[in-house]
DNA sequence: ACAAACTATTTTAGACTTAAAACATTGATA
DNA sequence: TATCAATGTTTTAAGTCTAAAATAGTTTGT
């Protein structure tokens, strides 16, 4: 019936013969994978809707001004193109509206509509129940001791990529 | 140009006002997202191909008997339909290779062939590198302690999976 | 003022992905 | 042994995603 992506690993095999940041990075991977999978799910069951419809419904909800296509994209961390053909899904189901900047005629603005915003509150608190059921197991100390972690490491990584964006940059002065 | 995923942030906004765990969360995924789209830029940039494929070659590299289509779709945590078009695609450029199993005709067994294990031989060491590279800004003994703790955190969620997977089991017993 | 460079967004082509249904083979059981 | 549930894989439909090219509006240097 095959009806949800299957739980497992991912990283196993890899245990013994790798550098720890590697093993780092696999792990890192299959946590992910696993909530997002499982929200992705539940969304589904319970809402109708997809992920990435609620991620884009989530970053609308706390900017009442609205994003730019732009900003969005930026925040959900998926190209231009992307955001431009989930915006005209999430429009033409009356969850969001667009409107031309008057400043800059070149920037659209989006918006959540009174439905948009009505759905997501509706989405909003048991979507958080679900990760708090999830990373319930886990101590409250290691989460703390993750949270702390997680920000180094995501600052670590965001410094070794600008590196590696300048450098590439330098090539053509 | 738009060339790449934007390099941003997903959680930012978030900070003040949510619980502990779901910022857990979101760093987690941010980390995962930014690690996941160099790798895939670098990939698609110095080898021609895409993560999905890498991956697929990584399993299949360490399972010299190869793997049937159910196992390889468990470990790269994807649909099995998922896997079937990827391992199509592999095969139609002659990486990999399907045969039947004999004692049960319905499985197929997947294997790499000498083309395929050559590719991926090139895009290992590389792979290695990268991640050590994304990684190299944080400290050691940090990595260690992610290392545990992501390791924990794996079990719970999974331990979690299960319990819910075990309720909704027992409605209809 | 005008061309060139730049920015914001959309379009395009193709690959990836999920969920559900369909198909095929196996194994158990009446 | 004939049926039927279970298992492994593929197919299908719709949505998601990237990279690159195209479009359109804005700014800059002269």
């Amino acid at each position: 019936m095959n009806i949800s992506p299957p739980p497992q690993d991912y990283e196993a095999a890899a245990a013994q013969d790798d550098r720890i940041d590697l093993r780092v990075w696999l792990r890192l991977l299959s946590c992910s994978n696993l909530i997002e999978a499982e929200i992705r799910r539940r969304l589904r069951r319970e809402f109708g809707v997809t992920l990435p419809w609620f991620d884009a419904l989530a970053q609308l909800d706390r900017e009442p001004g609205g994003l730019t296509m732009s900003d969005l994209s930026r925040r959900l961390m998926v190209t231009n193109g992307n955001a431009t053909s989930l915006i005209d899904r999430l429009e033409r189901e009356g969850h969001v509206e667009r409107s031309t900047e008057p400043t800059d005629q070149r920037v659209q603005r989006v918006r959540l509509t009174r439905k948009g915003r009505t759905a997501f509150g509706r989405m909003h608190p048991a979507h958080r129940r679900w990760i708090s059921e999830l990373l319930a197991d886990t101590k409250q100390a290691d989460l703390k001791r993750l949270q702390a972690l997680l920000a180094n490491l995501k600052g670590s990584i965001a410094g070794a990529l600008e590196d590696t964006a300048l450098k590439s940059e330098s090539r053509s002065p």
